[in-house]
DNA sequence: ACAAAAGTGTTCAAAGTACACCCATGA
DNA sequence: TCATGGGTGTACTTTGAACACTTTTGT
């Protein structure tokens, strides 16, 4: 890059729950301690939202995630050669499952961070807890079929506050958010019945 | 721009109420007939906010803009040497004024736009409808003192629904939105309060 | 039998919504 | 005096929050 342009690249912050508690991918930087989210250049021919798609799919091989832009990042550099905007992404899976060298840390407890993507990461928790009030986006973190209580830990954990179990169970049910499949979770002690999301496409919905 | 890499520019649309309707401020493109937002290229020396700003500036010489990103855009183009991606930004002046061949059309009636200016103006508009209904952020719009019918019909105008008088003054009067200046406005009729935002930064509070 | 989790309704408080009258002013 | 628009309060409805017991199952 020459010192009279701007360069472009994308980052994604994979985000998904391991035991109920939200994990990001992190791949290490070059040779130091530090870690950073995955992204790189953006070709000329390639899209935004297809780049991200790409190194998501690079490092998590996931066909189903939801993937959405979050926020142009870039200050000037101290380098004006290396000056670079990177557009981050949030991406939220499933399951949080591992490949092509990422690792999966807490939220609450993430190593030191390469670049600016401490404020990258600030970004994308607080766009989940937004969207959590007020979409359907958790269907991005759990496969269908899960109990009524696998949803509600899910909104705990990340809201980080505890929630009436009959008042979860009208609301999501009253909105339609979740549809029971009619079967129930045989567990440790008594059945619970197993429900899926009503939509997998993001939809608005005034939630708690 | 060589072949191999894309540019980073910023777009910025500014809106304003003009007559109580909302406007947008727009540019003329080169010879033909279509308009566009302010913007241009992003200097490797320049933050995308001060670019924004400056561009704005360059157009609009306000210094109290409310001012704040919206997207990145930019699908790559059908020529490769000319891919930019444009980071656009949502900014609120209080009074629609002209300078430098800006000219204000109103939201519902826009003249052809050039490039993707189309998609920027949608998500500028969604933005605000959106933010007025959580935020203080009509202060972008409206210039200390006025009444509370001024903030009514502003609120009307861009959610493009009537509200009741009363519940609405109960409303912004509750929330501490606006504190009244003891001062009243004299005009056709009867004397009318006036009143300033409790707050000109960015606050959220749930508004109807 | 007991521990652990799932299912279920009601009551109360708060917020939102609908609605009508009087008054001050300038023309 | 009249037309216009600003100021004010109440009743009703809806929504949200708090809360306890019974049932099922595996150990």
């Amino acid at each position: 890059m020459s010192a009279t342009s701007v360069g472009v690249a994308v980052d994604v912050v994979p985000l998904g729950l391991r035991d109920w508690s939200l994990h990001a991918a992190l791949v290490p930087v070059g040779t130091t301690s530090r870690f950073a989210f995955p992204g790189g250049r953006v070709p000329p021919e390639e899209s935004l939202d297809g780049a991200a798609r790409r190194w998501l799919a690079h490092h998590l091989p996931r066909k189903d995630a939801f993937v959405e832009q979050l926020y142009a990042f870039g200050e000037p550099g101290r380098d004006p050669s290396s000056r670079v905007v990177s557009v981050a992404y949030l991406a939220l899976v499933p399951r949080t499952e591992d490949a092509h060298g990422v690792q999966w840390f807490p939220c609450d407890a993430m190593p030191p961070l390469a670049y600016d993507h401490g404020a990258v990461a600030e970004k994308a928790l607080e766009r989940l807890r937004a969207k959590l009030s007020y979409t359907n986006v958790a269907f991005g973190l759990l496969e269908d079929p899960f109990t009524l209580a696998d949803l509600q830990r899910t909104y705990e954990s990340i809201l980080g506050r505890e929630l009436d179990r009959r008042n979860f169970r009208k609301k999501v049910l009253g909105l339609g958010l979740v549809v029971p499949i009619g079967k129930r979770r045989h567990g440790p002690h008594p059945p619970a019945d197993l429900f899926r999301f009503a939509e997998r496409r993001l939809v608005a919905m005034e939630i708690g």
